[in-house]
DNA sequence: CGAACCTCCTGCGGGC
DNA sequence: TGCCCGCAGGAGGTTC
């Protein structure tokens, strides 16, 4: 369950052994992913890896012809630096071979994640990514914007804070957090929220979404001899996944309910 | 447009 | 120990 921050530390902990690299051989194991694996995909061995980005949850690579990679994990799909002799593991789905003797894989054991191959041309132009809100942690993503966003929105505040078009990269686990840390229950309404509490909110989630890089980064120490998964589960979450035990701040017990079809934490004390 | 619901898939945990 | 069942979840798609 890659949430942004980890998708980050995944392209940080890449980025140096990719960008520059030639692209020997495409290995294409299983093609079944959410959407097809790109059957041009193979047309790519001799091109460069000219850069790298992140946009919500999506990996994006720049290829020398100017077409690109459009990548996600999904709910299970890692991305992961070996040597190209290295066994392959069940769902290690796809195989680049670079030019630094290196080879990438991709590995996603219940394929909800993409590997697409776009054609030269604006990335950003691709209908999965041509209508997402700002990034969480740019400076579009303020109280206003929000506010905008939650007038209309008579759905529990947790639902929207998680639909891309309003910001991206806040996964399920990271709802509940932000709201938590923000003191405002799941359930609420976005249109009844006050703009002192949204403003709350908007800060709440670039803090939880921005320390949680932080931990990718310092449990992270050297990506090519990882298994592909930061550590990021180590770090210590306030609500989500502890239904029954104590409040870390009051002591009262966690809740958890269902909303939007989504297990969803919260402090029933704390929160109101 | 908004909201509710559906779908893809495999691993895992609970119950017996 | 083994088996069956149901749940978990990112996010686009569908329907009303």
């Amino acid at each position: 369950m890659p949430e942004l921050p980890e998708v980050e530390t995944t392209l940080r902990g890449i980025q140096p052994h990719l960008q520059g690299a030639t692209i020997r051989e495409i290995a294409v194991r299983e093609q079944r992913l959410r959407e097809p694996v790109s059957p041009t995909l193979a047309d790519c061995t001799g091109l460069r890896i000219t850069g790298l980005k992140r946009r919500a949850k999506y990996i994006i690579c720049e290829l020398s012809d100017h077409s690109h990679w459009l990548i996600h994990l999904g709910m299970s799909g890692s991305l992961r630096l070996c040597k190209p002799s290295e066994v392959f593991k069940k769902h290690d789905h796809l195989a680049v071979t670079l030019s630094n003797r290196l080879q990438l894989r991709f590995h996603d054991p219940r394929r909800f994640g993409i590997f697409l191959h776009l054609p030269a041309g604006d990335p950003t132009e691709h209908k999965l990514l041509n209508s997402l809100g700002p990034e969480p942690l740019s400076p579009e993503f303020t109280p206003a914007v929000l506010a905008r966003a939650f007038r209309t929105r008579n759905a529990p505040v947790k639902t929207v804070i998680m639909d891309s078009k309003v910001v991206v990269g806040v996964g399920n686990i990271y709802a509940s957090e932000a709201l938590f840390r923000s003191g405002i229950r799941p359930q609420t309404p976005a249109s009844k929220l006050t703009k002192p509490r949204i403003a709350k909110l908007t800060a709440a989630i670039r803090t939880v979404i921005e320390s949680s890089i932080l931990q990718g980064g310092t449990t992270l120490r050297d990506f090519l001899h990882s298994d592909g998964s930061p550590g990021y589960f180590s770090q210590s979450l306030t609500v989500y996944g502890r239904a029954g035990e104590p409040c870390r701040t009051c002591g009262t017990a966690i809740q958890q309910a269902v909303l939007g079809q989504r297990s969803t934490f919260w402090c029933p004390k704390c929160q109101r």
